[in-house]
DNA sequence: CTTGACCCTGGACCTAGGTCCAAGCGGCAC
DNA sequence: GTGCCGCTTGGACCTAGGTCCAGGGTCAAG
């Protein structure tokens, strides 16, 4: 039972056959030995391999970045400078991301526990999701830049 | 100037004139006013409101839940409590990343440092990677799962 | 009254990352 | 040798979130 075939490999590693396929088309995955008849066999480290990019693709690594990622894996020391700058920035941005969700959180929870009034930790409850000095942090398209001026803050709760 | 027109709005919000119909379309933006010759009338509010979209999608909320986040900024607390489940989840997505991608930085750094000897910090330096018990938890489709089980640990290096 | 910038609509197209389908072999059990 | 399941291929389709285009109307300036 060392070689599988693709539904074997599909089924080991929580992913469906075309998955694996597409995979193979894009380069994730190298292009398998085939029987005589065309069957592609799969050797059981594969597995792991479908696993490694199913999480590296769950950490927000595109399929590019991932492939770089699995060069490394296999010991490839120059792509890992590569990778390691995009890992920077995926950090720096989930980092960010958290505090942002911590902030809606705790607004969130206060606004169900004070219904209406008595939102005595901010003078505009509406405003810990509107403070776009902090929120819209994550919305410009270089997530280098963490300008925080726009003095926009503006407490008109009415659209 | 107390009122835009689509290009303007777009202009002042940072995104394309095509994005703001599209948020229109799917209800993310109220349809607004027209002139008489069928042009969209927008207030300065709006562009708040597109920064506020913006950003609540740069955090990772789809479209449905920034509309029900938009329902909270209004004013609408019992949105407010569906949209705090969701937000628990991702602030768990959002902690399990930086972790997952600490891991993977540090590792990173330790291959450029130490070029393939001398690797004292871990046995196996490509497992910092493939320690699947760890790198694996969000891959899984129900992200509340951590099992950390699964000894498939081994250390085989090559494809 | 023409020119140019702006707006409208419907619909096609795009990237990412898959997912499904039909038509047609392969292989094994009965 | 006939089911039936599994595999093959190419290509269509899908969701999310946009983006672009063609054909045509609007409006202010010259």
């Amino acid at each position: 039972m060392s070689r599988l075939r693709i539904g074997e490999l599909a089924e080991a590693a929580g992913v469906r056959k075309d998955t694996i396929r597409y995979y193979e088309r894009t380069g994730l995955l190298p292009a398998p030995q085939r029987t005589s008849a065309g069957y592609r066999v799969y050797h059981p480290a594969d597995v792991e391999r479908i696993k490694f990019v199913r999480a590296a693709q769950g950490l927000g690594y595109t399929l590019t970045e991932t492939q770089a990622l699995l060069l490394v894996r296999a010991g490839d020391a120059l792509a890992g400078s590569e990778i390691l700058a995009v890992t920077r920035v995926k950090l720096r941005e989930a980092l960010a991301r958290v505090e942002q969700l911590k902030l809606i959180e705790t607004g969130l929870e206060q606004l169900g526990e004070a219904p209406s009034h008595e939102a005595e930790s901010d003078p505009c409850p509406i405003l810990f999701l509107v403070r776009d000095g902090r929120l819209s942090q994550l919305a410009a398209d270089q997530p280098e830049q963490i300008s925080v001026g726009e003095d926009h803050t503006t407490c008109t709760g009415k659209d």
